[in-house]
DNA sequence: TGGGCATGCTACCCGGCGGTAGGCTTTCAA
DNA sequence: TTGAAAGCCTACCGCCGGGTAGCATGCCCA
């Protein structure tokens, strides 16, 4: 009980600090505007996080965490390879599209997080981009896919979804899972592998 | 000749800028750093700039014309759908690799910009969606591409490109021009034209 | 009813940095 | 040789904002 008001009380913490990150950058926030935000004033803040520094992180790994979540999810799934990239990028397009606020702040405000958790989100990172640059080289063993270079379809791939946390309008026409299903096939195509019906 | 080494002191301040922003980030960067690498003190930037923002503005815009002249002049070439689609794509390519630490300045701080800056170069990406998103639909209307969504396709494509300024490293196994012709043979892919040889 | 602990607030500190005022030096024209 | 203007520097201001010390409030248990 005890513990879950204070789970909570730092969820909403986190909550109203992406909103204002997200609308007006990191240097752009300070701590007395989200608290006020709150309802509640500085020092309750630095009851739940060491330093701003250390909400900015608390904010962008956990969402890293879900876009390798989502493609490891994917990759190790039942079924062909194509079925099994068409459902990691998919899932990932999801997370990023979920997480919109948190991913854009990730990429703008890299620089602003610790020496200690840029480290421990670029290993995340390294594991992500290995993960996609597997499936690609699998597929082309498999002959399901024609790519001539997986290092860069892999980049490519990833770039086409990621760059979504700039333009996607979450009361846009398309879905959630429109988007993900959308952006599977179009990396389907982009590695050359045949289309699979939805 | 007074006006070419006006110039010339003005690119030097820009050029050192970009390098600093790009390795700490805006907020990261004072002035003083700035100048203290140039050998001359904060005042002299104040003769070139209004303020720190403005030099901001003055990093980026230029990059941005850039881009949209890339695929303007692609887009305007003789040949095929495909064909200017294509170099397009390359001319765009090696803009973002040409000029990547301004591309990442300008995403990553976009939210430093003065309303004017910001609103200026909207209105310059506004037409670059467009004349990428026309060039889709031309080519549908012309047979030569299949996509059920030009405006996704386009975003889609976009982003591929962009992207790279988040992972190019200039001393990599690439060229620009290598780089141009991967990007563009992958985006020929996405919307389903013919191969061009290369 | 009262003691003590948890919780969040008031009030403050202080360093960093964008921006500026005014002076010194160098250059060039007459 | 001198006047003056251009160019750059020294020295400073003032605010903003991250972070903290210590107090008030109220709740729980004896």
């Amino acid at each position: 009980m005890r513990d879950e008001i204070l789970a909570y009380k730092r969820e909403r913490i986190l909550e109203e600090a992406v909103k204002l990150f997200y609308a007006r950058g990191f240097n752009g926030t300070t701590l007395d505007d989200i608290a006020a935000e709150l309802g509640v004033t500085k020092p309750f803040i630095y009851t739940h996080f060491r330093s701003k520094v250390d909400l900015l992180a608390a904010l962008c790994k956990p969402t890293i965490e879900m876009s390798l979540a989502a493609v490891l999810q994917g990759s190790a799934m039942p079924g062909t390879v194509t079925e099994r990239l068409y459902h990691a990028i998919a899932g990932f397009t999801k997370v990023v599209l979920q997480r919109q606020a948190n991913i854009a702040i990730y990429f703008r405000e890299e620089k602003n997080l610790s020496k200690t958790a840029l480290a421990d989100i670029n290993e995340l990172r390294k594991q992500f981009d290995h993960t996609l640059s597997d499936l690609l080289r699998e597929g082309v063993e498999a002959k399901e896919f024609d790519v001539p270079d997986e290092r860069l379809a892999a980049l490519a791939i990833g770039g086409m979804i990621s760059w979504a946390y700039t333009w996607h309008r979450p009361a846009g026409r398309l879905t959630l899972d429109d988007m993900g299903k959308e952006m599977g096939h179009l990396a389907l195509r982009m590695v050359g592998a045949r289309a699979i019906p939805s």
